[in-house]
DNA sequence: TAACTATATTAGAATATGCTAATATACTAA
DNA sequence: TTAGTATATTAGCATATTCTAATATAGTTA
């Protein structure tokens, strides 16, 4: 116990422990995508996909007015979280929202 | 321009810089906000106020099993951010979700 | 094939984050 | 007033994040 209060709810104590257990795998993957979102950058980026569907690297960099490198950075960061996808067409890489999210 | 393809799509690089600029202040903090919930602890304290209203530094303590110290700091960003406010009774310092988020 | 283009990756530096340990503050109670 | 309790704050360290600059990769085109 941290403190030495008198008036410990123990059972408040030991439903929180319970219930973040049963909660945490769901609580740690909603945490992760919150701090995917949680830098400007990157929510920028998400907030273009909502808006205008396809975009390629080139044209983040361009909208954003950073360098190439970062974006990408930040696109492959979305990605590993399944924020985004990309295919390729020719040589240009498009990047866009995955349906499963769109639709939850 | 990043790159010097032909196809830019001027349109959308220009209306996208405008959209970024009009939603600014907004996706500043909205990223604000992900960015406090992108912590597990912050993100677990949250869920434990959504589920039990109301709880002291000691109850966050001995649920998240951590030392006060960075209960207390984690609570004064939440704080500062406006998803928690806090009122005294007695020696206890009670944390709660303002009823302004909770209505939203 | 060689040169070019779009994107990805890497190392490294600056800054931010989150903990520990120690101390300060504010209320309570003897 | 003095001692004790709950919480807040601070300094300092370890780690994580995000950028820059340089380089690598993969497809395209002459």
């Amino acid at each position: 116990m941290t403190c030495c209060r008198e008036s410990v709810d123990e059972k408040l104590i030991e439903n929180g422990i319970k219930y973040l257990e049963e909660e945490n795998k769901s609580i740690i993957s909603q945490a992760k995508i919150f701090s995917l979102l949680g830098n400007e950058v990157r929510l920028k980026i998400m907030m273009l996909f909502l808006k205008y569907e396809t975009m390629c690297v080139c044209d983040l960099s361009d909208i954003l007015q950073m360098k190439q490198s970062p974006i990408s950075q930040h696109l492959r960061k979305l990605k590993d979280g399944n924020l985004l996808e990309n295919k390729r067409e020719g040589m240009t890489i498009f990047y866009f929202i995955p349906q499963s999210i769109k639709t939850e």
